[in-house]
DNA sequence: CCCAATTAAATTGTACACTATTTTTTTGCT
DNA sequence: AGCAAAAAAATAGTGTACAATTTAATTGGG
């Protein structure tokens, strides 16, 4: 018996554990840790001109631009009504540019700036400091990250397959 | 030398790995499951009227109600920015009841109404539902479970630590 | 007792996420 | 060629998240 179900007493009385208890969700764990570490990163990239989802979008620009919103999407798992207006207020700061493709009129083609290119330098310092503040072993952060790529992996699995009975 | 090391080839060249790539991003992997998650409990949630974090509230209030908005906010990780439209949006669906403590003006608090206590016993089988979608094994999830919470220990001390140098 | 400091929610304003719909362009098929 | 279907962004509308500020109530020291 766990320690939780020995708390619960649930268990003992032969009814198994409440699946709603909210410690128990791994649902919460990721919702809260997401929170959280969008928060951690804040300040760090206020300096930058960034908030978070903007950063993830430079992370990919950087890796490879220009490249078109609907490629951006896949990469970050990020439809164009979310895309969309965010590229819009990251090329008002003068971090991208956008404009359709001229040999297919309906993409539109995101590509650097000068200035959202330059901002690669200072960003790479970030890991780092991010890293630096949540301390622990790298190789338990890279043994997290592995989990849960593998947990995506799954979930795109299970969005795809729809609704089974 | 990894596979993504051999794919850079930073390493080879003395440089080491790329810090800034998006697949090698905890936060990227995080951001994505949390994303995904909410998405897959959507079309479970819509049958009983809710959104994923109103269930959250609701996986709160079912284990202990009522309960004033900073403990609710405390046990969620949430503040009141948030949680104040939220539980109006409750409210106005039925599901809770918000009221001023008699003891303590500046407090509200939230208890359950009959509709939404009901509702436990349907969202009984949410879990159940999202796990069989998911698939893996449930000792897998327990201990992504246990790492994220883990996480989330460290991430609440960072948070409380303030900028070192 | 009184008032400055503290505490608890609510409010304000910005920025995501996502569903559903619409607009524009391109493809494919006949 | 001509047009229906598909594809890609944009738009519209709802619901979070969160920082910063405001409002209202309580506390504690002098």
């Amino acid at each position: 018996m766990t320690e939780a179900e020995t708390r619960s007493g649930l268990k003992a009385t032969g009814e198994g554990v409440d699946p709603l208890r909210l410690d128990l969700q791994l649902c919460f764990a990721l919702y809260g840790a997401s929170n959280r570490v969008t928060r951690l990163y804040r300040p760090l990239l206020e300096p930058l001109g960034l908030t978070y989802p903007q950063y993830l979008v430079m992370l990919a620009l950087w890796e490879a631009a220009p490249r078109s919103v609907g490629d951006l999407g896949q990469a970050l798992d990020l439809d164009s009504g979310t895309l969309t207006p965010l590229l819009k207020r990251m090329e008002a700061q003068g971090m991208v540019h956008r404009a359709r493709d001229p040999r297919d009129e309906r993409r539109v083609i995101v590509s650097l700036t000068e200035k959202g290119a330059e901002l690669r330098g200072p960003a790479g310092a970030v890991p780092g400091q991010l890293v630096c503040r949540l301390g622990g072993e790298l190789a338990d952060l890279a043994a997290l990250r592995q989990a849960l790529q593998d947990l995506n992996r799954r979930l795109d699995q299970a969005e795809n397959t729809g609704p089974l009975p």
